[in-house]
DNA sequence: ACTAATTCTTGAAGCGCTTCAATCGAACTA
DNA sequence: TAGTTCGATTGAAGCGCTTCAAGAATTAGT
């Protein structure tokens, strides 16, 4: 509404200056009670409602709110829809409440994240793992941040887990049950059809992938080396997760490498569908296929049957975040702890090789 | 940072007025290159990123985002675990997307929501059915603003669905099965333990209870009565999903009405935790017990067995409230159709009455 | 070459509020 | 009564940016 009242038409009608209204409002102790009075009178007949927060927000305000961005280009509808995402906000969201602030969600491509990191209006930020450019920018921002799951360096604070070590459980534990026939679901973060990765290099293996995603593979790496496996015999499939791809990503490892006893999936929602894909192709889990996952989100447990997967702690990877981004201290680097965790969606391969 | 660049610092490097560097920024057509590239080289040198948002929100300028309040008093944290608001959320975000807005979800207490409702640095609001009080101070606010599952009159824009039809909807189905002793697990929105509502006054009923849930009983009622059954007879349990107590008001309900045949839950919620209770009891559904549900929110199909539940179209919800928002246009009142969806957890009961 | 029509820039006036040094008054000494 | 105190007000100076009328520079028109 253009011209609706302000602070200043209280004060007039209440017959005090700007600075006393002000006051009334933000340090009711700082005002004689009668004037007190006479301001919240005068604003009950403007029907005023308070101190606008655009004003307020200018003078050194606060925003009372944390933008989180996700990881990858995702839009929200994306980001809400992902039970990792949604553990892990479930932790940031704690942290909001005990502080009494909001949660602002943002997403997109990169270039839109961009624009928001500048122009959102928050007191701090969690960032999806994210690139340098980024970073970069932010280095000159004036809030607190934090980036999730990539080292960005001493000068910038970030929560990650130990990725290469929790794969390496998963291959170890594949391993100790017999298997030797290996196939990789991997992560994509970018929106493009599953690729096929056969045989190659291991530095060109991943092309949409983060820090994070190529940990993995070296923790995939380091247990087929123990076992006198190469990765780079291993075939992979990249696929990404929030278009949907990932069933086709499913699909292709079954058929590209249809000899493999065990999928080592770098998600949970990779290794469920591959549980689909195979129920589908009438492929039991786990007496034909062993599937293990990663990050023991809500779906690991009400899958059929229920995953083996590597936990990592994602509420409390949440809550860690946002303590860091409300606390403001000096940068630091939190390295999560993860755990295998054995369900049933993997067992002793039927034949041995 | 304090003393941090701004504009003007860039306009003076530049050699440029501050509304050039302005227009250099916001209006790049209305400055010769030569000028734009100046400011630009200026803006590189200091490290300045852009124009900073609390400024320009000051001149009529938009926050690029809206708030969202769940309904009750509950914490983010809980509305971003709930399968329901999920829902409403993923319809909500994609317009979100589709404007090019962020999401900014506000919760707690009353007294919380009201600040934020003031303080909030938004362009528009989506309220979880709220009461009057909020509603008022809302008329004077000068965002838009649409109010979910009730109905505000027609000066406010609402979007809600037509909970007597569906309640009727499933009570009907339950009768038309065969079924006679009805037991209901109602709705509370406050955070309190279970109520057991034996036989009373409808209107003293629900105590806990928004506009939306009233109009679920009266639809029980509706169909009750056209079967000759007083809805005065039919026991009822009130319970609050959010806080985890609904498991306990499921409980109460089996040991204060053993004889029913059939529970009418107002949510899916509801349903699963009478399901869960059911199975902790060895009582098994359908055979023995007919369950049906409200929402048709995710889990109605992951339960076990899959809920016989009244959908609403959830996702849908979301995207309209949100057009409303950002659309802007006179108050509107959207009721969405409802459907009885017929799935597991609902048969003949064994034996009849 | 000179005026008319354009395109660019500028400078100043806010946007709505908070802050803070300075002022005012009244209650309190001595 | 004059001199202190101390809390309650005031007024003006911003916060960082956008906007807009008005002026300057450039281009077009004849």
């Amino acid at each position: 509404m253009p011209g609706s009242i302000k602070l200043a038409d209280v004060a007039k009608l209440a017959g005090v200056s700007l600075g006393t209204a002000s006051n009334a409002f933000n340090r009711p102790e700082r005002v004689r009670q009668e004037v007190r009075e006479q301001v919240a009178a005068a604003a009950r007949k403007l029907g005023y409602l308070g101190p606008d927060p655009k004003g307020r927000l200018l003078m050194g305000g606060k925003a009372h709110a944390i933008g989180v961005l996700p990881a990858g280009e995702i839009s929200v509808a994306h980001a809400i829809n992902s039970p990792f995402f949604r553990d892990f906000m479930l932790g940031v969201s704690e942290i909001c409440d005990e502080n009494r602030a909001n949660l602002l969600i943002v997403s997109g491509t990169k270039d839109r994240k961009d624009w928001a990191i500048r122009n959102a209006l928050v007191d701090g930020f969690i960032l999806g793992h994210t690139g340098e450019v980024e970073l970069v920018s932010q280095r000159h921002q004036k809030v607190p941040f934090v980036v999730m799951d990539v080292d960005a360096g001493p000068d910038v604070s970030s929560v990650r887990i130990d990725g290469r070590t929790g794969a390496r459980r998963a291959a170890e534990h594949l391993l100790a049950l017999g298997h030797r026939r290996f196939a990789i679901l991997a992560m994509s973060r970018r929106p493009v059809s599953p690729i096929w990765h056969p045989a190659s290099d291991l530095s060109r293996r991943l092309v949409g992938s983060f820090p994070l995603d190529h940990e993995k593979l070296l923790g995939y790496g380091d247990a087929f080396e123990a076992a006198g496996i190469s990765l780079d015999n291993v075939p992979i499939v990249e696929s990404h997760p929030p278009t949907g791809w990932v069933e086709a990503g499913a699909s292709m490892l079954f058929e590209r490498a249809p000899k493999a006893t065990a999928i080592l999936a770098m998600s949970d929602r990779h290794a469920v569908a591959v549980l689909v894909e195979a129920r589908r192709r009438g492929i039991r889990v786990p007496r034909d296929l062993s599937v293990v996952g990663f990050d023991n989100a809500p779906d690991a447990v009400t899958s059929d049957p229920p995953l083996t997967t590597v936990a990592q702690p994602l509420v409390e990877k949440g809550r860690i975040a946002a303590r860091i981004v409300f606390g403001g201290g000096p940068p630091r680097q939190d390295i999560l702890p993860v755990e295998l965790i054995v369900r049933s969606s993997t067992s002793r391969p039927r034949r041995q090789s």
